[in-house]
DNA sequence: GGCGCGCTGTGATAAAAAATCACACTCGCC
DNA sequence: GGCGAGTGTGATTTTTTATCACAGCGCGCC
C-alpha cells in the first residue's frame, strides 16, 4: 500500500478532536484521557506527513487538510456505527403519515401482528423526507414527491386512486349524479392537500373549472369525519376510505381515478435481508396491491 | 453507548474476512497470521453477541447478519482509505470526452498551466459515468444526460449552443441562406450523436422535416475536419469549434441555438477545499461561461 | 502585572491488546 | 485412510496504548 495505513484508533481519535475541537472533549468522549488522543493525533500526522491540527491554547481547528480527512471520516464512522446499531435486535419502525396510519395501517397490522407475532413494531407518524439513520426507522409509507434517501431501497410503489366521498345521506339530499354537479356540493379538502379537486378534475379529465372549497380542515383524519358527517363532499384518496365504503358510512358517487401521485415503500439498504424488516415489507406490498393496484 | 463498542482492527479484520470469504486470505491482507485474525472475529462476535461467519472447513461464508454488518464495513473503510488518498499530494486528473479535449481543453490549457504552472494536471478521455474514487479521477466535464455520482459536486452548469458549420469554400459554392436550404447540403453527424440534426430542428423551432444523412463519422474530431475539407456541413456545438469560427477555416451560416444538452462540472466532494482542485474548478468555470454562457 | 485556569505536550511506567508460534482439529477429496 | 488447505487455541512475546504526573503555554481577570 503506497501511503503508509495508519491506526484506525488513531483515525478515530483524530476524528472526534476535529469534530469536538479539542483533544479533551474527545478524550472525554472516547473514554480515554488527553493523553491518549494527544498521542494517537501525533502519530497520525507524523505517519501522513503533514499537520492536521492548529493548536491553540484555547480552541484546536483543523487545518485545511485536516478538515477535509475529518469530513471523510466522520462520515465513515458514523457509517460504522449505523452499521452496527442495525445489527442489534430492537424494535421496528414503521413511519407514515397520520392519516395512512388511521384509516389503512391501523385496521389492518392487526392481520400482520397475527402473522408475525414475534416482530416488535413501532410506529412513527410524520410524512416529509426521512432520515433512515438518525431516526431509526426501519421502513417507510411516503409519496413519491419526497425525494428518496440515498441509502433507501424502494419496494413498491403503487399509484394512488382519488375520487370525491360523502354519506349516503348527503348523497340522498343532493344527488350529484354527474360530475359538473360537485359545483352544487358543498366541497372539502385537508389543508394538507389544498389542491386535491384541481387534481382530481384534471386526473378524470375534466375540464378545470373553477370549484369553490367550503371547508378545509387541518389533517385528512378531520376531513374523513367530516365527510362521514355529511357536512359536504371530500376529495381524498382511496386507500384511506376502503373501509368506510365497505361498511356504507361513505359512498363514492363517481368511483376513483389514478391521481398524479404515487405511494412508494422505502427501507434503509442496511436493514434488508433482516427477516423482520422483509416480513414487514412483504406484508406492506401485499397489502397496498391489494388495496391500491387494482381499480 | 447502549450497544458495546467493538475494537475497529476486529472489524477490519471481520470485514476482510468476509469480503475474502476466508480467515487466511484476510490474515495476509492485513499482513498478520492467521490466528490473530480468528481471535479478532471470535472477540468480535462475543461483543455482538452472535455469529458472523459461518465456518467451513473449506469455505467461510458471513452470516445474514454478518453480510449485513459486513457490507456496510466494507463502505466504510473504503470512505476511510479514500479519504487517507486524496490527502497525498498527487496529479489531478480531469476527465472530459475526447472531442471537448482537442477542440476546446487543449487550445486553452496552456493559459491555465501559466497562470497556475505548479498544478501537475493529468487527462482522462471519457464521457460517461464517472467514480472519482475509482478512476482517482478529481474534475470531470460531462453532459448532464449522465448521472451524477453521489458523492459529486456540481460547480458549475452551462447549456450547449450548437448550430451547423461549413468551410467557406463549401458555404459559397451551396449559399444555404435559409433554413430549409440545408436539405440540399451534404449533411454531416458524429455516430456519437446521431440525432444532431434533428435536435438542432427541434432546437431553432423548425418543424421536423426528413433530413437525408450524407455521412457519419466516428467522433467529433473526425466530423470537424470533414466540414474543415468541405466535405459538408455539420452540426456541432459551438464550444467546439470556437477557435475555427475566429480563425474562418469554418463558418456557421445559421449561427448557433441553445441545444437540449447542458454541460456540467462535477468534482468530488472529498477533494472540494485542495487548492488545486478549486484552481482548476474555478479557472475551468470562467472558461465554460466565457466561452458558452452568452450568445 | 502576576496569578489562576483551561488546555495541550511528554517522559516514565503500567496495562492491555495483539501478534506469533506451534500444534491440534476438521472436513472434503483422491 | 491419509493428505492438505483452512481454522481454533494455549502459551508466550512483542507492540501498542493508556495512565499518571507534571510541565508549558496563553488568555483573562483581579
Amino acid at each position: 500500500m503506497r501511503p503508509p495505513r495508519p491506526s484506525l484508533n488513531a483515525l478515530r481519535a483524530f476524528e472526534a478532536t476535529a469534530r469536538l475541537r479539542s483533544f479533551s472533549a474527545a478524550a472525554e468522549e472516547l473514554s480515554v484521557t488527553h493523553g491518549a488522543i494527544s498521542r494517537h493525533v501525533r502519530s497520525l500526522e507524523d505517519t501522513l506527513g503533514m499537520r492536521l491540527l492548529d493548536r491553540g491554547a484555547h480552541a484546536t481547528e483543523a487545518t485545511h487538510e485536516g478538515a477535509r480527512l475529518a469530513e471523510g471520516l466522520s462520515s465513515a464512522f458514523n457509517l460504522i456505527q449505523v452499521s452496527l446499531d442495525q445489527l442489534q435486535p430492537g424494535p421496528l419502525t414503521l413511519s407514515c403519515s397520520e392519516s395512512i396510519m388511521m384509516y389503512w395501517l391501523l385496521p389492518r397490522i392487526a392481520l400482520f401482528r397475527k402473522k408475525h407475532p414475534d416482530v416488535e413494531l413501532q410506529f412513527n407518524m410524520s410524512h416529509g423526507p426521512i432520515d433512515f439513520a438518525r431516526d431509526k426507522i426501519g421502513v417507510a409509507l411516503r409519496l413519491s414527491k419526497f425525494e428518496a434517501p440515498k441509502d433507501a431501497v424502494i419496494s413498491e410503489v403503487v399509484d394512488e386512486w382519488i375520487g370525491p366521498v360523502c354519506s349516503a345521506e348527503y348523497m340522498q339530499s343532493q344527488r350529484p349524479l354527474v360530475l359538473s354537479d360537485v359545483r352544487r356540493c358543498r366541497l372539502l379538502v385537508s389543508g394538507t392537500r389544498p389542491l386535491a379537486w384541481a387534481e382530481w378534475q384534471k386526473a378524470s379529465g375534466q375540464a378545470p373549472g373553477d370549484l369553490t372549497i367550503a371547508d378545509s380542515f387541518e389533517h385528512f383524519y378531520l376531513l374523513i369525519q367530516a365527510a362521514k358527517c355529511g357536512l359536504g363532499i371530500a376529495n381524498v384518496p382511496r386507500m384511506l376510505v376502503q373501509d368506510d365504503l365497505s361498511a356504507g358510512t361513505l359512498v363514492a358517487p363517481f368511483d376513483f381515478v389514478r391521481g398524479p401521485n404515487k405511494l412508494v415503500l422505502w427501507s434503509s439498504a442496511l436493514t434488508s435481508g433482516k427477516p423482520d424488516v422483509d416480513a414487514l415489507k412483504g406484508w406492506l406490498s401485499r397489502e397496498l396491491a391489494r388495496s391500491e393496484g387494482v381499480s
